[in-house]
DNA sequence: TTGCAACTACGAACTGCTTCGTATATATTT
DNA sequence: AAATATATACGAAGCAGTTCGTAGTTGCAA
């Protein structure tokens, strides 16, 4: 898969938050929480552009073309993960991990959610 | 702190494995584990670059000119971090983790090693 | 039916990064 | 001393991503 861009990005979130939007729509949730006003023939183009890269479908049988996310949240995020710990990391998955647990502030939830995640991997790997 | 791109990032890496180094030596280690080779101008002209906005230091004492980061490679691993969080995660490092957990296969050492980072900030966090 | 509003399409400028050719200076070898 | 090898410096081309103006189209309202 050929990996969004930064921008692209920002407009997959939108889609996946809210599902198949027109540009416009698209537009205003981009400017919504954005201290800088991105024009609206920008995110055209933008968006033309993934549609051409197969990132979004879009649905032209209304004047208002409607753009659906083509590509999933969890493999993009896959992908793009993949790529920067390769970058940053050396390729070091757990590298990273220990990095972003050492600088954030977890809350008891999320580190509970991590600890039953490595059980759940400890599991397998005795299993499997 | 200004964050390096990636061809700076590689040259970085080179710079705190082995420290000090000019720039032949650090073109050498570029092309040693890579498909592409890369011209010697070309890692000059970025390490150059890289001295005009702080991300190494030069010794010119001598003619060939001696390298080193002037950035340490952990507080700029976290600088990439909380960039890419923001942009892939929405600025959910607990989701990041969880999807590099869930992809990775990480050792029974390196599981080990997260759960007793993780055991510790559930201690500070009791405590503090 | 004329005019206004909203949409798509397209070209082009601008930016940052990368890449390398060429010019020039400085050592080293013959 | 001349030739050769090895440095640095610099300009410029090329590329990808972003941004937007403008042209042209379509629907709607006056």
């Amino acid at each position: 898969m050929q990996a969004p861009t930064e921008s692209e990005l920002a407009i997959l979130q939108v889609l996946w938050d809210e599902g198949p939007l027109t540009v416009r729509r698209v537009n205003e949730r981009l400017n919504d929480d954005a201290e800088r006003s991105i024009g609206y023939t920008t995110t055209l183009k933008i968006m033309q552009l993934m549609a051409d890269k197969g990132l979004v479908n879009r649905d032209v049988s209304n004047r208002s073309h409607v753009y659906a996310a083509a590509v999933a949240q969890e493999r993009t995020q896959k992908n793009l993960l993949r790529r920067f710990v390769d970058k940053a990391f050396g390729g070091s998955r757990t590298q990273l991990v220990l990095r972003a647990l050492g600088e954030s502030n977890p809350s008891a939830e999320e580190l509970q959610a991590i600890k039953q995640l490595i059980e759940q991997l400890e599991k397998g790997k005795r299993n499997g």
